[in-house]
DNA sequence: TTGATTGCAAACAATTTGCAATACT
DNA sequence: AGTATTGCAAATTGTTTGCAATCAA
């Protein structure tokens, strides 16, 4: 199966030229639902009949991190993470991240504002969602582990 | 400066003995106020006279990750970050990074309970405040940036 | 004494980089 | 045409591991 490109992605910093590749794998990164390795995204795009050179792709992480199209974490193993983040103009949006299953989810909640105004003015902490992740156990994990 | 041991933490996972080793470790690790590289703890274990093996380290900041005494994250440039986490019962805990300074202040706000409990609520999802962590910039970089 | 910890050096693996070829505008 | 991107292979480097020596109980 093939990705159809269809994105007006912010380019990254370092990002000048629109490359069909980039479209693809912008796509690709859309594809999980949990934090991906350079591995996982690079498997996927063989899949998808979208090889890529290990080096271009880490390239790409690295310029889709730069500019806060992904997200990087760090897996377990020390293996290092990305996530695709949602455009989102409003200021109540923000991730929960399962510590079981690593699903992501992108919630937009008005509670987090007043929670981030309060901690702005009590604490002189100016809480930037952009990159707001909260871990926690999502529904589908807590049932299970009972 | 040799720095005098007085820790009774629990001690990880895979560590059985108490060694003199890992009171210095801890106690330097705490002495930092951001998150800090194995070289970076290695180097100051150095400047208290007290070296130990990069290995060990490693083993250390693995055994201690895994207990939940240490925090690890990742730095901009890939290498694994540690910090300690203050042992804390009551559940309003929390910590601040700043993402210029990188400075983490621990917070004990009532005001995180209240989200938590929303978000457990109307979104299912259980907040591990075990390892919240919030980003933002503080009080201090927000005055410098303007 | 028994079993865990330590440190060295070697091994490993994720990530980065130089460079020539290719693609983009 | 001129500049940016790509991919290969080589280099780099943070992290892990085997093993013999040392230490804790």
């Amino acid at each position: 199966m093939i990705i159809i490109p269809k994105f007006k992605e912010p380019m990254s910093s370092r990002t000048k030229y629109h490359t069909i590749n980039r479209d693809y794998f912008l796509q690709t990164a859309q594809s999980f639902h949990k934090p991906f390795t350079a591995k996982e995204i690079a498997a996927r795009l063989v899949e998808n009949e979208n090889p890529m050179g290990i080096s271009t792709i880490y390239r790409l992480l690295d310029d889709f991190s730069a500019k806060g199209v992904l997200h990087k974490s760090l897996a377990s193993d020390n293996t290092a993470c990305y996530f695709y983040m949602k455009p989102c103009k409003n200021e109540n949006h923000f991730y929960l991240e399962c510590n079981k299953c690593h699903h992501i989810y992108h919630l937009d909640c008005r509670h987090l504002r007043s929670f981030s105004k309060h901690i702005a003015k009590k604490h002189l902490f100016k809480i930037t969602n952009y990159d707001l992740i909260i871990n926690g156990v999502c529904e589908k994990c807590q049932e299970e582990a009972e």
